[in-house]
DNA sequence: CCATCTTTGTGCACGCGTTCACAAAGACAT
DNA sequence: ATGTCTTTGTGAACGCGTGCACAAAGATGG
């Protein structure tokens, strides 16, 4: 996963858990596609195979909606996609403002899925001077001065940072004195929001990290069924003074 | 969060939580960071503060990996920053191909923190034509005929997937016919993969479908702040027949 | 060597999320 | 109207993750 959520720690937010959330719009996906091929109902079964969950979660998480369904046949298609929709404050217009507007932030502009769910780019905003008025992805780029009042003309609330890390918290704090109260943070960095404020992160970096550790553990699983080596020491008590590297590597640096 | 494991359901890998692994990279960077300011020792706490977690979650998360500490003092900076990359995995090189050259494709080729930390792209592939041999990043884009031959030639196990969401399912059964076993997908669908593949995703529509769910609850309880209405109606009950939006909004279809 | 002070490592309790399994609901045929 | 068959909605059990709170460990000073 390449998210999560910081503030607003499990306040089941209107009586529908955070992870029924996180999956609604999966299943508003298959929906949708179900509605282009004029699908008229779906059952939990197959709905729940085109999202790639377990069945009863699917069912429990369309609980939390309301009773929706008709036993015996399933779910309608129109219906769902419109109460989920609605349920994610699909039906209203969000405008977006993505700043900085290098590599990432341009491909964000020029990503289409963008326009295509209530979505709006409002602004694309960037420090570089030289960038001003060139246009990205049809959209004029606008320079960081701009930004507060970009914000309160157009009633932005959601804000994608795309800028380097190290200048990602002030751009963050920017835009929260102007008004955003939920951010989508592109740059590797923790960033500090008040309360009532939304940050989740995507960050490349970290899914390719845990990407790592489980190849390398099912490396490591292959090595151990070939020879009988290396234990695999669960839950290991550190010995009382000499401490050498574990699992029998050679660490770089010893404790202090 | 933009992710979520897929396959591998709750395996405690060779016994450290998926919670904790999934910290550790945030970790890593917080270290990181304190190594290049050349800080000798960390406590939980502060350590905790720059990686935005509970410090007991974090004295807990390394407990997994072993006592590390020094009780009254804290963290050896540079010895932590060691077991923990080895227990990523990030001590060893990890060839990465990514996959569709596009505009999301060709960022991450240029993303200079990929590099940074054991992952070398060690392949870009499209399928058009036109855009073979033309370097990205210094790299020239090579042909999907190529995929098995350069997945295998390089030992490669990583795979990145940058392509439409159309093409994304066929790609993996490529990649994961050619050997790959772990993929990082952008691409806006479900992907089957055999046992044994890990996939995480990378969803942007996703993570703006959240934000916007939290946002349109926030102006919600504002407006009942205001005026009395729209009682919260915490897992309400389907009335016997007639059904109009639960909230008093008009469906735009009902069911069956 | 002892006292004090800091900070780790973890036992424990609690709540969320997942899954099983099944009763109840409704469609449909006869 | 009645019976059968399908599929929902959910009660209950379980396991994982989180965070509190504290005992034990060790550093440091006298
Ligand atoms: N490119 C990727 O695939 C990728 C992947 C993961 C994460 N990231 C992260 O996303 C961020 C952007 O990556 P990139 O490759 O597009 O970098 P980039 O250098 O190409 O673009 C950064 C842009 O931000 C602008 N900028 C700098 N400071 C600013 C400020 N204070 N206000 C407004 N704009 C400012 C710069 O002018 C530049 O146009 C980085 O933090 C990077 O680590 C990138
Ligand atoms: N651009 C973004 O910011 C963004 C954000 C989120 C998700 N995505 C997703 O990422 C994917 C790529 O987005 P993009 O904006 O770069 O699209 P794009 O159209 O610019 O690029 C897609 C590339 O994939 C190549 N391609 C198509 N079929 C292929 C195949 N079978 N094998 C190899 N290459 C193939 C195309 O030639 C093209 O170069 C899409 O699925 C998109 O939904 C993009």
């Amino acid at each position: 996963m390449a998210t999560g959520r910081t503030h607003r720690p499990a306040t089941r937010s209107r009586g529908i858990p955070e992870a029924t959330v996180a999956r609604l719009p999966l299943y508003l996906r298959a929906l949708t596609a179900l509605s282009e091929r004029s699908v008229p109902t779906v059952s939990s079964e197959e709905l729940a195979a085109a999202a790639g969950v377990n069945s009863a979660k699917l069912r429990k998480d369309f609980s939390y909606l309301g009773s929706y369904g008709t036993r015996g046949v399933g779910y309608d298609v129109e219906y769902l996609v419109y109460q989920i929709s609605r349920e994610l404050g699909l039906t209203q217009d969000w405008p977006v403002v993505i700043v900085g507007i290098g590599n990432l932030g341009a491909a964000l502009a020029n990503y289409g899925g963008f326009a295509s769910r209530g979505f709006r780019v409002a602004a694309l905003i960037d420090a570089d001077p030289s960038m001003a008025g060139k246009p990205v992805a049809g959209i004029p780029v606008q320079h960081t001065d701009e930004l507060e009042k970009i914000i309160q003309d157009d009633g932005v609330s959601i804000g994608v940072i795309a800028t380097p890390a190290g200048a990602a918290q002030q751009v963050c704090d920017r835009l929260v004195a102007a008004g955003v109260t939920s951010i989508l943070n592109f740059a590797p960095t923790v960033l500090n929001v008040p309360e009532g404020v939304d940050v989740r992160k995507v960050d490349l970096s970290i899914e390719l990290q845990i990407l790592a550790f489980h190849e390398q553990r099912k490396a490591g699983e292959e090595a151990v069924a070939d020879a009988g080596a290396v234990p695999p020491a669960v839950a290991r008590k550190q010995q009382p003074s000499i401490d050498q590297g574990p699992d029998g590597d050679v660490p770089a640096v010893m404790p202090a």
